[in-house]
DNA sequence: TTGAAAGCGCTAACAT
DNA sequence: ATGTTAGCGCTTTCAA
């Protein structure tokens, strides 16, 4: 058997109350005793059991992250893991530790229900594509601390964190109209692709601060695939000549406009200026580099880290949405070596 | 205060031993106070307190995952987050917990130390770039359960798992020469790459199984960027037309090698025949679609799971490695319509 | 087949 | 400032 508190207390010459008290930090020990104490852990190489506190304390020091995780994920869903690396490290730095659980939707309220009731973690940090009303209702009943990380498309009471689309939209067609560029078209994924309509709603709303319209052949929308920024792109090549310059929606459509721009010898970026979303996985690859609207999607695992901790303290506060802002990196593809001085 | 067993056996009119014998499945209690039991537990929808149990049982049920998983980890490793969904997957199956830690090599020995005296996990799944011979001496003397996922490069004592990359490189060039073609090249990443060195390994292994040497200067070795290998085809085909397929080491160095032959109108398969490793993240989108042999990151996962677990309950096996086959995906890329006759 | 009771190792209220 | 002691909720041995 280990060595354990009573071992530490009968050496230190003290009761098993004063070695807690030393261990925590009470303030009420003498440093005389409390050197005692120490010495004697060092001496026997004491370590307090971990499940043993958690159980007197009643508290885990767990927070569950719960998303759809599964075969090709890593692939697929890199953004995923690059927020639990953000998680993991803002609970990490407050000693809290990370389990990662794979569920699907309908198994969530089920599970968290259970995972609260047999008090196996103090709170949890929940992918949007798991929420459900079902899951709304449960935590609105029992006041379990949790955040979402994304936008509940349905009216909810959640707590949720997520990733300003429609800024990253904006700051997209900013960058252009200061580059020189006038006159923008626009590739999008499928017309039930959230995040492309987000982004194309900031590009519309700058045009209309301007007010001017965004012409809406100049939108084109399809599969979040190469062919489809190709095609999309040889289309609007062959139609309408004005065109200086294209917004992809995404890394993959970005892959298959540049090809066809390539393919028909027209330059970027000084014929066609070109920037997308993300800086993954080809826009640092294709040449010319692809300028990008980027998101910190680490800080965005590092705050919903940091609001579940606060939360578990103070379960009181509450917060329904906290952003983080989309970032620049001007690359060549857009960097238009005309005047800046024609205004739009 | 939740419900607790003494609720249930009070409710129940049994004591709280016979409530936990009928929880824990034991053999020795009859249908009908089991079932009296039973329905108490309903009654009162009673959850056993997971934290008591472990404490009670002195096992947590939960294994831990230990790697360096920093800000861009999800982007560049993708293959580590691949492998814990199979983790987490074979772990959750025999309800498991899977709880992830961001670490350095030299924390690493007293983090598993200070872990397994405070017992807050049953084992450990390491990645193999933050093992080390203390770490190694750790477990030699402690017999602690745990699997380390790549193969240490000192001689040690750990159980291990890995991919086979030699076995993925024997397949490639079998493959190519299933397909007719005779004189392949190889671009491999810097010469301290060791994925780049298996599987070179392999290709050269089945030049000499058929007692022929491979030509050293067919291999070209840089960095695991795509300039490499637009720079290394260039000079292959430059000086030596004889080359009618080229082995990448990785996707990156596909990526340049592919743009090469396509701007030099060399054509893919008929001239020279492509063929790389991994199944990510170029070699779907690329066209043509590149053959590669892929291996399954995610069964690696699942493998260590299982291993671990089996491990947990029985300490004393032991297995030094334990490996996972590479799978062929031909696509177009070596697609040669040519006669197979010839013999090399 | 069932129950009494002794842990499991630590914390915290209360007493001194 | 320190110690006593009663939990925390469940398991398990041993006796009935």
């Amino acid at each position: 058997m280990a060595i354990t508190i009573k071992d530490v207390a009968k050496l230190a010459g003290t009761s098993t109350a004063t070695v807690s008290k030393v261990m925590n930090g009470s303030y009420s020990i003498s440093e005389a005793t409390a050197n005692k104490v120490k010495q004697a852990m060092e001496e026997l190489d004491y370590h307090p059991n971990a499940v043993a506190r958690m159980f007197a304390k009643q508290s885990t020091k767990t927070v569950i992250f719960l998303a759809t995780i599964e075969k090709n994920s890593g692939y697929s869903n890199p953004q995923l893991f690059e927020m639990i690396c953000g998680l993991e490290q803002a609970l990490s730095n407050k000693k809290y530790a990370l389990l990662i659980k794979n569920i699907s939707p309908d198994e969530t309220p089920d599970y968290v229900e259970n995972a609260m009731q047999c008090r196996i973690c103090d709170g949890f940090v929940i992918h949007a594509s798991v929420i459900s009303k079902r899951l709304d209702s449960l935590f609105f009943e029992h006041e379990i601390p949790h955040i979402v990380i994304g936008t509940p498309n349905f009216k909810s009471h959640f707590c949720w964190i997520d990733i300003d689309n429609r800024l990253a939209g904006e700051m997209a067609i900013t960058h252009l109209f200061r580059k020189g560029y006038q006159r923008p078209a626009y590739i999008g994924g499928k017309e039930d692709d959230n995040i492309s309509n987000h982004r194309l709603e900031g590009i519309i709303s700058v045009f209309e601060k301007h007010s001017v319209n965004f012409d809406e052949r100049l939108i084109k929308r399809g599969e979040s695939e190469p062919d489809n920024g190709y095609n999309s792109t040889l289309e609007i090549l062959g139609k309408y000549n004005c065109v200086d310059s294209i917004i992809c929606a995404n890394n993959y459509i970005t892959y298959g406009c540049v090809q066809a721009l390539i393919e028909r010898k027209v330059n970027i970026p000084g014929d066609i200026g070109v920037i997308t979303f993300d800086d993954y996985p080809f826009s640092k690859v294709l040449r010319p580099q692809i300028s990008v609207v980027d998101i910190d999607v680490f800080d965005v695992g590092v705050q919903a880290g940091k609001y579940i901790l606060h939360k578990i303290k103070k379960p009181n506060t509450y917060v329904q949405s906290y952003i983080t802002v989309p970032v620049l990196i001007e690359r060549e593809s857009t960097n238009k070596r005309e005047t800046r001085l024609r205004k739009i």
